[in-house]
DNA sequence: CAGATACGCTACGGTATCGTGCTGTTCAAG
DNA sequence: CTTGAACAGCACGATACCGTAGCGTATCTG
């Protein structure tokens, strides 16, 4: 059995965090295509050569830092479906304002559709940042809030759907108003005492 | 007074035309950012000169070529909701199930994330795009089959968001069942003779 | 302290892009 | 037929990018 305990090395770890750094910054700024390995090695002061030595193309690069962009999500726990969503929803909504991934998701979507290792990234992505949505939904079917049969794919297209329309397509307010709109409409859409169609 | 009826040219719509199909077509395979004006050149067979002459940049070729991208929408009018809104997001799920603008679309909105003439360019496509919508919410207000207060872009949001959440996001099967599912979630969600909030 | 390792610097080679001149040719209009 | 407009073809300059190679230096580890 080799040794399994690596010796980390402070030079290359700065190195590797100087360039995640540095794309992360122009990734945000730019988008995923217009980001130039020259001019990370410029910014971030890290020579072209040992960027290559630690990636070995552009692309890989570039998925490396990707993969770093979504946060870790809380997920609520309020006990009702209403409170779950609009907690999950009104932490989306600020995201979508404020934090710089919200800017790099378009060109992330372009990507994607013609290339496989950022479409694979893509799909990993959207599972982590789906993942508590789907967890609440679940939650609220075991406690009888929405009919059992529903799925809770359809309810998250509605909701992340909404806002992510307000976001990028119609560019509207993504205000309390607005999430409260969509919370209340997804809840009595599928609330369960609600008549069968 | 000048002559108002100006002679077209011939040699001029054919070049127009051959460098617009052109750049479609590379739109649609490569995305906005990928269009090169020399592959224009080369696979058209216009002149780069030529293309110059006509459109003062890259930029403004781009631009007048996304501009032509979206169809016309038919409008349906089955005198319910249910039924307008079935036709309309069943059509639009066709549409982005095979349409080439479908693809195009990421790219589009990257780069009205820095460019304000492509900004400009795409909430012209987006309005006219989501105007169908509009109307048939606003016929649904007029029969009372929605809550008069409510306003329709938050359902329009939701309806078309989910679409686009289904085509760019989850990449889910945007098939009869689930267009179904988000019209009826849509009619119960808003429908007047549910109790109020 | 000494060897190993990571690093910075500089310079390539190759490709792709935009936008512009220049020259000669084709085509439409009068 | 004549004339002028629109065209193609080609070359150019400038820029930017990727990925690699050689060489000397700084830094970490043992």
């Amino acid at each position: 059995m080799p040794e399994v305990d690596i010796k980390p090395d402070k030079r290359t770890e700065r190195s590797k965090a100087a360039v995640l750094a540095e794309t992360y910054r122009q990734l945000s700024q730019n988008g995923l295509a217009n980001v130039s390995i020259d001019e990370i090695s410029r910014a971030s002061g890290v020579s072209k050569t040992t960027i290559y030595r630690h990636w070995p193309s552009r692309s890989a690069l570039l998925i490396d830092a990707c993969s770093r962009l979504g946060g870790n999500v809380a997920v609520p726990d309020t006990k009702t479906l209403q409170g779950d969503l609009r907690a999950l929803l009104t932490d989306l909504a600020e995201q979508l304002r404020t934090a710089s991934w919200s800017a790099v998701v378009p060109s992330i979507l372009d990507a994607a559709e013609r290339d496989v290792a950022v479409r694979e990234m893509q799909t990993a992505w959207h599972k982590s940042v789906m993942s508590p949505f789907e967890l609440v939904f679940e939650r609220a079917k075991g406690r009888g809030e929405i009919d059992p049969e529903t799925c809770p794919n359809y309810l998250i297209a509605m909701v992340a759907g909404a806002l992510f329309y307000a976001r990028w397509f119609s560019r509207a307010p993504l205000d309390t108003r607005f999430v409260d709109a969509i919370v209340d409409a997804a809840v009595q859409a599928h609330s369960a005492d609600t008549p069968a169609l």
